[in-house]
DNA sequence: TTGAAAGCGCTACCAT
DNA sequence: ATGGTAGCGCTTTCAA
């Protein structure tokens, strides 16, 4: 049946239909050899009225290529990862590559299997943004496939990887804090098993060590980089009757959760309490009071991310380098 | 050579080194007919060895199914949307299909563009959030491909859609203000070219007049769905001088900016002024004061999308309502 | 139970 | 400039 809507034609028919041979009409659709310009043009049309659309399955078999890239994200919904997936997406927006992106739950076993998906699908590259897959996972993946990750450190013959200076940004955090004549400033964690969160900490007490100020263990209390746990560690650390005139937040969630508790037992911020974050989520700019907290330029680390990735590819040589995290000053801190 | 890593064995090779057919190498992967037990060893033995992966590629085109949905969002960094995201992942976690996400930024001309891709890269269904195409491209596409539309009411062969009751919401969110005293009640809408928009706009002014209360135009002031506008919105409100007690603000984003309005200018929530959102982003909950909004059961939607294309794809039929909204009173709200 | 072989839709080599 | 055709890696008849 020749008009059935829903039936594809392919290459085959176009060729019959223009009387010509499927590699022409092949030519024809990539530009790679000459057609002469009445075929050309019966060409043109009969695909046209076929509403003809080349099969990408069967390109990408026969040319061992998906122009596909694989990106294993933590979350589907985290605001975090997705303004690095924005930067991914600007970035090969104009090369043809798709991005495929699953996510591994920050589980490592699931992050494997991810992956061994992506790979199935025979994706060109994969994308890894942190996550709990050793290096050695992630080397062994490298041989079957080109790979970039982003808040990891593992090298190799076919992985390029790179992160944001978390150390360095928790201690101007910190820094900035002290210079505004705090002392006795509290800390909310991330989990301790995470590579930034421990990264953080150890920038909070080098700098107030750096300053003679005494790290108080009691003023240190663990949060889980959500809301809730910023939440609770606030309610803890009044609950334990601790004098503090500023907290350093683990995450902006954190600092939101926190900000709450605080809001809950009508303590001001900053006028009674100061708050930093790490981060500066889109949302961090509209908090009441807009929070003063570390920016991680996640859009930044996305084009990088797909720089680096299509230059694996053979496609593009762009310099590429780390952006740098650096404290935003807004209003969520008081000199005291 | 034969322990070239990185190249990618076939189920050739492992015919070949267990001295089979392909064929039966084929059957024992899919379990399609009896392998006797000796040859299923050593196939499971080789494969094992060779470290053998199905290339998924060159099954799909052979059974002409790429065990992909394709989702059409509107922004990859939108929380509304990624909640339904994960909703979707959910639903067809055990499925073994794979989302292909694109995104077409509220341009009509890009989202098509995007299905097209999608469809060219032969995904079994593509599922589409909201966007600005017209019903009859949606139409047009889902002759090509089975469609389940969320945000539009589009019906079809092939399409499958459903909305969330925005006007219901609007009126329940402006009727609570109603119950709680508030008669001077501001709104902030959304870009007018926006079907939901539009709908809680109409919530708005029926549920006031309804309750014989005059709809004031000047008390109607434009927003975009952001938290800027949200933040300009209020501005001109206050600037024109008009009186009223409460905003209902087009979406949370929107309170969020009006919030932040309002602080800047001492004016107190809700004890000066009271507003209710809608939406209900996670974040709502952790804002201070946390907002009273309706909800939008996201991430129902979501796994409502995916169980429907699933449906379509003829793997189940599982029962499909529907969810509704409903307003969450939480504290951004003054009885006067 | 097993193998041979056709063919999914395409590209590219080899001829002409 | 053009056509014939092998083959990408797989599944599935058809025969045996």
């Amino acid at each position: 049946m020749k008009n059935d809507e829903s039936s594809t034609s392919t290459l085959h028919h176009v060729a019959q239909a223009a009387g010509v041979s499927p590699a022409t009409v092949s030519r024809f659709l990539n530009g790679t050899a000459k057609v002469s310009d009445d075929k050309r043009r019966t060409i043109e049309r009969v695909i046209e009225e076929l509403n003809y659309k080349p099969n990408r399955l069967a390109q990408s078999l026969k040319m061992g290529s998906t122009r596909t890239i694989g990106v294993l994200t933590q979350s589907l919904e985290s605001g975090y990862f997705n303004r690095a997936m924005v930067g991914i997406e600007d970035a090969v927006k104009d090369s043809g590559y798709a991005l495929l992106i699953m996510s591994g739950h920050w589980h490592a076993d699931e992050e494997a299997e991810r992956v061994e998906l992506l790979i199935a699908r025979r994706v060109d590259g994969v994308a890894i943004l942190t996550g709990n897959m050793s290096d050695a996972q992630i080397l062994g993946f490298s041989k079957r496939v080109p790979i970039v990750a982003f808040g990891r450190q593992v090298a190799g013959e076919r992985v390029l990887s790179f992160g944001l200076d978390n150390y360095r940004g928790a201690c101007e955090a910190v820094e900035f804090l002290v210079e505004q004549g705090h002392r006795r400033i509290a800390m909310i964690t991330g989990p301790a098993d995470h590579e930034d969160a421990r990264a953080r900490l150890a920038g909070y007490r080098d700098t107030l060590a750096r300053h003679k100020i005494e790290v108080d263990g009691a003023l240190i209390v663990p949060g889980d980089f959500q809301e809730s746990g910023g939440l609770l560690a606030v309610n803890q650390l009044l609950a334990s009757n601790q004098r503090f005139t500023a907290i350093f937040a683990g995450n902006d969630l954190t600092a939101y959760g926190a900000r709450l508790a605080l809001y809950r037992r009508s303590i001001r911020v900053p006028d009674d309490i100061s708050i930093v974050g790490f981060d500066d989520l889109h949302s961090s700019m509209y908090t009441t009071p807009p929070l003063t907290t570390v920016r991680q330029p996640l859009y930044e680390v996305g084009t990088n991310i797909g720089r680096m990735m299509l230059g694996m590819l053979g496609h593009e040589h762009p310099e590429t380098e780390v952006p740098a995290v650096g404290l935003v000053v807004r209003e969520s801190v008081r000199r005291i």
